[in-house]
RNA sequence: UGGGGUGUCGCCAAGCGGUAAGGCAGCAGGUUUUGAUCCUGCCAUGCGUUGGUUCGAAUCCAGCCACCCCAGCCA
């Protein structure tokens, strides 16, 4: 096998840069993560952090981690705090201190100083209305402002008392003087500066204005010499508008800005307008709720960081918009927890199981491996006596060929265990199964009977003497329609009733008493499990079921 | 005649003029004390469409079609 025919292609940003740096054009990637402190970063920004984050590793550069914080109306602490703290359990650090854009806000402020002396742009007194209708439409040019010909000196001096609170909002802004023909909306006299009363998580009250996205982002870029600035498609069109920036303000490097298709996974919602009202109206338990898309409730459902990780790698970055089916999301769960999760026994819905021909008080404590295929991972004690539970589902009175757990007559592997097979199912008066009489198969623990019926199948199981009681919580999608997102759709009317299910009466292996958060487990046949974070009792999450062939 | 962007298997995605990678899903087998994992095989005479250039086109050119984004004092 050569290199070329394993390697994995370049996306088109790696080959851009890559170009860029054997030209000589770019001497150290510098790229940044650039959220707004409004909300929980969700899978589809994870996205865009291993796309950052991961360029400037693979390239040997650095990567900074801003808030974009230019309206304090939105934003709030608490959810630069969470970001930050997503950022580092995905395995991410950032280069240096944290940065925001509030930082520059003097700079900022100097630059709109010099637009206005240099004639590039004014105080305009249009109300939002107003500027609505002067901005034309999609087909249509807009007109000119009747305050666009403002002097300078006025210019100068109405920004000066809009930054010094003599203004109410919404009364006046600041805009570029660019040109309201332009076929580009962005480049008809983009606002810049907006009167907001408002205190800045960041900055307090020393300022009552607050720039735009558009003039602040490429100058931040600008400022801090981000080479390679990275956003989603919808920005393509600010592209002119930030290389206008560039170009008529001395700023001290010169970014350029790509795009990307944003991340579209079926059956889950990522806008977040749409997680917040999820949170808000209480469909979900909170921003890391298990059934949200958020980077929070993934950790709190039991991905892992190296799941999303290798989902990012697998999906790709193009330019293209389409929407990633959520089974390879699925897919990248199982299959880092397969090979690194410890094995364990639970029953989710027990029965009672005695087996009539193994001594009453005898109870006997056998070995599991910690894992099939790993023997790095401890082995277990599964203690075993007269009386066991098996899952309500494991057992039926008569069953067709294709079914392969227990039925009256026919034998089942206990894993890890005795063969066994059942006698009688114990009903009660209103004819439901609550107990079954089966024996074990003597002298078929750890091989095969010796009379040489070897049983269909295998099944889990624990001792009815030693067991921990818990509850655990199955998940299903959040959502019954693939599109949820979708444009004129209601979502919160296809929201999955049955997206959560907490079963109360559920045994478990007594070792996982003690499980940690944090820690994944396979309970065998059933699926991926750990700890909820926030329950105070034994309470388990499923992360992802078993891949099940079985089609009944 | 508004501007910007995209169209390669059900989904994601390589391909950059030399005769369609890979992953997910699916299907068929094999191994298996998890109906899991693992292993093997199958899965686009075709690249939105129509023409053109060329010995040769998914790749170049032209037209057409479809879809996405833009008219926040949001980002």
């Amino acid at each position: 096998m050569t290199d070329t025919a394993t390697a994995k292609p370049l996306n088109f940003l790696q080959q851009l840069i890559k170009a860029d740096i054997e030209s000589g054009k770019t001497i150290k990637v510098v790229t940044r993560f650039p959220p707004e402190p409004n909300g929980y970063l969700h899978i589809g920004h994870a996205k865009s952090i291993c796309l950052n984050f991961g360029l400037a590793e693979e390239f040997g550069g650095q990567c900074n981690l801003r808030f974009d914080d230019t309206n304090p109306a939105k934003e709030d602490q608490r959810y630069i705090d969470a970001i930050k703290e997503d950022v580092k359990w995905l395995g991410y650090n950032w280069s240096g201190e944290v940065c925001y854009a509030s930082s520059y806000f003097d700079q900022l402020y100097a630059w709109a100083v010099q637009l206005i002396n240099d004639g590039n742009a004014y105080v305009c007194d249009l109300s939002a209305e107003q500027a609505r209708e002067y901005r034309g439409s999609l087909k249509e040019p807009g007109k000119n402002s009747p305050f666009r010909e403002r002097t300078a000196a006025e210019n100068l001096a109405l920004f000066t008392q809009m930054k010094d609170g003599v203004f109410d909002e919404g009364a006046c802004v600041l805009r570029a003087k660019i040109d309201m023909s332009h076929g580009n909306i962005n480049m008809r006299d983009p606002i810049l500066y907006r009167i907001r009363k408002q205190s800045h998580h960041q900055t307090g009250d020393k300022w009552c204005i607050y720039p735009n996205y558009d003039f602040a982002h490429g100058q931040e870029d600008a400022i801090e010499g981000i080479t390679h600035s990275i956003c989603t498609l919808e920005f393509a069109d600010h592209r002119p508008l930030y290389n206008w920036f560039i170009e008529n303000l001395p700023v001290p490097s010169k970014p350029t800005q790509y795009e990307f298709g944003r991340l579209n996974l079926n059956y889950t919602v990522t806008s977040k307008r749409k997680l917040k009202q999820l949170v808000d109206e209480g469909h979900v338990d909170g921003w890391d709720d298990p059934r949200m898309s958020t980077i929070a409730g993934y950790r709190r459902r039991g991905y892992t960081p190296a799941a999303l990780r290798k989902f990012c790698e697998m999906i790709g970055v193009t330019k293209s918009d389409g929407v990633v089916d959520v089974a390879m999301l699925e897919h990248a769960i199982r299959d880092d927890l397969d090979k690194n999760a410890p094995r364990a026994m639970c029953v989710l819905k027990p029965l009672k199981v005695f087996l009539t021909n193994y001594p009453k008080d005898k109870t006997e404590l056998l070995t599991a491996a910690g894992h099939p295929n790993r023997d790095d991972l401890p082995a277990r004690d599964l203690p075993f006596g007269a009386e066991i539970f098996i899952d309500i589902d494991d057992f039926r009175e008569e069953a067709n060929k294709k079914y392969k757990r227990l039925v009256v007559g026919k034998r089942v592997r206990l894993r890890g265990a005795y063969v066994i097979e059942a006698d009688n199912a114990i009903k009660n008066d209103a004819g439901e199964i609550i107990a079954v009489e089966a024996r074990i198969i003597e002298n078929t623990c750890g091989k095969d009977p010796e009379d040489g019926i070897k049983p269909k199948g295998v099944i889990h199981w624990v001792a009815a003497h030693d067991h921990v009681k818990c509850e655990v919580r199955l998940y299903e999608r959040l959502f019954t329609d693939p599109a949820p997102d979708a444009g004129d759709k209601n979502f919160l009317e296809l929201i999955n009733p049955e997206s959560l299910s907490v079963l109360s009466e559920c045994l478990a292996e007594k070792s996982l008493a003690t499980a940690v958060v944090g820690q994944a487990y396979q309970f065998e046949r059933e699926g991926y499990f750990c700890r909820d974070s926030h329950a105070s009792g034994l309470v388990f999450n499923r992360t992802i079921s078993l891949r099940d062939g079985f089609a009944d």
